[in-house]
DNA sequence: TATACATTTGATCAGTTATTCAATTATTAT
DNA sequence: ATAATAATTGAATAACTGATCAAATGTATA
């Protein structure tokens, strides 16, 4: 029977190190909503959107087109990254065009390119 | 009745924007690997993991008090970062050390820093 | 005002995921 | 050898997620 329930049963390997890094950590709340963001690009679809949008300002039915799937699909995506202010949107007569909202999406997209490619 | 299913209907908006973005936009195999990568950083666990592991070199145990979740839980999400060869380990004794086995981590989570931070 | 088009929305369903629990492996010390 | 500790693993489960379908909003044009 090992300690797997327990927070790692009573003992610390390293005292000093779990104090220094619970003192330098980031507030777990802070950690939650990177967690939010890195999460809305965690999906191919919406990425896909949003590598679209760096490129052009597009409306709904183009990016459909773009991304290769359903109008319904890409708006309740685009709902998403709405919500976490990744993109915004303006009316023009029948059509919402969107782009991007977050020069910060522009760099994580940038270093994830050069993480595969290399 | 909409053309929900269909994508985009038979009609496209702007048939040469379509055109640009499909030409520029990197393959849809290149999207795919890229959400995988967010998707490693898109759990509050996982992501408290690698933010540790920016700091110190730490094993399981230590880990697992500093999360504060069990050791089988780490232990799972270490073998995903492992397999995405995002940390590495080395043995010691009785323990797993844990580190960072890739700089484009440290960028990542630079700039989702600085984007809550905002 | 009808009609068509572009988009949004809510419900549902299948697939995925994170945790827990129990058992196992590996290493060290007695 | 035996016991104890650190870590891994597999199965089971509950929660979450993304797509589809059907229906409902705008918005513009005939």
């Amino acid at each position: 029977m090992s300690a797997d329930n327990a927070i790692c049963s009573a003992i610390i390997i390293d005292q000093q190190k779990v104090d220094r890094v619970n003192k330098t950590l980031p507030p777990a709340e802070e950690t939650k909503e990177m967690a939010t963001l890195f999460k809305a690009l965690a999906d191919p679809t919406r990425l896909r959107i949003v590598q679209s949008l760096l490129l052009e300002e597009l409306c709904v039915c183009d990016l459909s087109t773009i991304v290769k799937v359903s109008i319904s699909a890409i708006s309740h995506q685009l709902r998403l990254l709405r919500t976490m202010r990744i993109v915004k949107y303006r009316k023009q007569g029948k059509q919402v065009y969107y782009s991007l909202n977050d020069e910060h999406i522009t760099q994580l997209i940038r270093t994830a390119t050069e993480h595969v490619r290399e």
